[in-house]
RNA sequence: GGAAGAGUGGCAGAGUGGUUGAAUGCGGCGGUCUCGAAAACCGUUAUCCCGAAUUUCGGGAUCGGGGGUUCGAAUCCCUCCUCUUCCGCCA
């Protein structure tokens, strides 16, 4: 959520922000309800502070045995009029606070501005030795080689639950589990990261709190007899763990990762796109989620990147790095890099992370600060989360990587002691 | 799911309608004492909002959340949430 006083200092700055994200210009109404908001509390304060004036006489009054009929009538005026001015108040803060969010977060100034996803920008790739975007022979896609290998199986998750929701069989399933924990035995030994096990139903709260909700509600699961979301990403039960916290200076940077399964409706995305692992309605993902200073965020964006590049470098996994324009940029990111990783068959890059910084707009909707050493004062921290990765998407290049002429499947080395075998097929 | 009880400042814990933002203790911070430290003593110790003013001052709000009664609510009423204990059920 943005700052209604950092709007008011620098409203042009945050228009041209806005239109930058492709969002409405909500600036100059924000302005005018602010100020119809601060002519309402001065009334209602003034009135108030009669009050309790008044309030602290009649004790007094009561014990001189003056008659208090008279104030008791005025009093009860002015608390009428008090009731009315706040019911004011509330209906335009409420107002106020719908719009704002409503409002994205904007952009880092080292964001390059565009309008869509084709104006991204590649800052580098990574290719492993001996790697070459021809094949010397037919790849088959991963649904093939699942099928073939019996280790995924579509058909049957789509009896079971419906399309979208992947089985997995066999070496498949084990392969899947050998992915999650190499990954997150690698974030916490060598990036000093402290593992979550989060619960994967939430409230509505910490779905606000992380900007799932308002924007993004028709892409949310709910369990609405219960009021609980399963949740997109574990990216919001671990934000939340310090909802209405107070950290303190020292203990920043807080890094955690964790893994979660993950649920999103894909209301509106059927197509194409939607054949195997390619858009999934469940799919588990292993999430790295930073609290950090808001002085050095970005330092630690950078870092966060690394990590999940170190997880792919080590399986081998050809990738790149994109950095998102202003109009690409999802509803809370100031900052995003997307990792994506080739598809020999699909014959394109294919987005496995996505690592950001969201600044303190998440701090501030989810109330998460810390306290500073040299003045003792509050500040927001600042969020920021990446994919470290999505297995489902990791899966596909995977498969389709290390497959043989034959269509087997060689493991790579380093999930070899977490599989417990070295080939598949 | 049923019954009973409880939710107050960083923590513990008073307060049941009128200078209560809130006693007291612990903790934290500053000081006196000391070569230094401990002890002791003195002082200080929340957050948010609004308004003025170049270190600050004034006002308002907040005692789990929301609503109500009242001139006035931490205190009374309603409702929701959470926790504890007992019963039931259960991986």
């Amino acid at each position: 959520m943005l700052d209604v006083k950092f709007i008011k200092e620098n409203p042009d700055l945050v228009k041209q922000g806005l239109l930058n994200k492709n969002a409405a210009n909500v600036v100059d109404e924000v302005l005018k309800l602010d100020e119809e908001r601060r002519a309402l509390i001065l009334k209602s304060d003034e009135l108030k502070a009669k009050r309790n004036q008044v309030s602290s006489d009649i004790p007094k009054m009561k014990k001189a045995g003056q008659d208090t009929t008279v104030v008791f009538a005025e009093m009860k005026r002015v608390g009428d009029e008090i009731a009315l001015l706040d019911n004011n108040l509330r209906k335009i803060e409420e107002e106020l606070e719908e719009m704002l969010r409503n409002t994205p977060n904007l952009a880092h100034s080292t964001v390059p501005v565009g309008k869509s996803a084709d104006e991204n920008v590649e800052v580098r790739q990574w290719l492993p030795d001996g790697f070459s975007f021809k094949n010397d022979f037919e790849v088959l896609d991963h649904i093939e080689l699942g099928k073939k290998l019996q280790i995924l199986d579509f058909e049957r998750g789509t009896k079971i639950s419906g399309s979208g929701f992947p089985l997995y069989t066999g070496k498949g399933a084990t392969l899947e589990r050998a992915l999650i924990n190499f990954m997150l035995d690698f974030h916490l030994n060598h990036h000093g990261y402290s593992e979550i096990l989060p619960p994967v139903l939430v409230n509505k709260e910490s779905m606000k709190g992380t900007g799932q909700i308002p924007k993004m509600e028709e892409d949310m699961y709910l369990i609405e007899k219960d009021g609980l979301y399963p949740i997109p990403t574990s990216e919001v039960p671990i934000t939340n763990i310090h909802r209405d916290e107070v950290l303190l200076e020292k203990e920043l940077p807080i890094k955690y990762v964790g893994y979660s399964p993950c649920f999103r409706r894909e209301a509106g995305s059927y197509g194409k796109e939607s054949k195997g692992f390619l858009r999934v309605h469940q799919f588990n993902k292993v999430e790295m989620v930073k609290f950090s200073h808001p002085k050095n965020s970005y330092d630690e964006l950078e870092s966060m990147v690394v990590d999940a590049e170190d997880i792919l470098k080590a399986m081998g996994i050809p990738y790149r790095i994109i950095l998102l324009c202003t109009g690409d940029l999802s509803f809370s990111a100031a900052k995003c890099y997307d990792i994506e990783t080739w598809s020999p068959a699909e014959n394109k890059w294919l987005e496995a992370s996505s690592c950001s910084n969201f600044e303190n707009f998440q701090a501030r909707r989810a109330n998460i600060r810390y306290r500073r050493e040299d003045d003792k004062k509050l500040d927001f921290v600042h969020t920021l989360n990446g994919s470290g990765l999505a297995t489902s998407r990791l899966m596909v290049s995977l498969l389709e990587n290390y497959q043989t002429p034959e269509g087997k499947i060689v493991v790579p080395k380093v999930l070899q002691k977490y599989t417990g075998f070295e080939i598949i097929g």
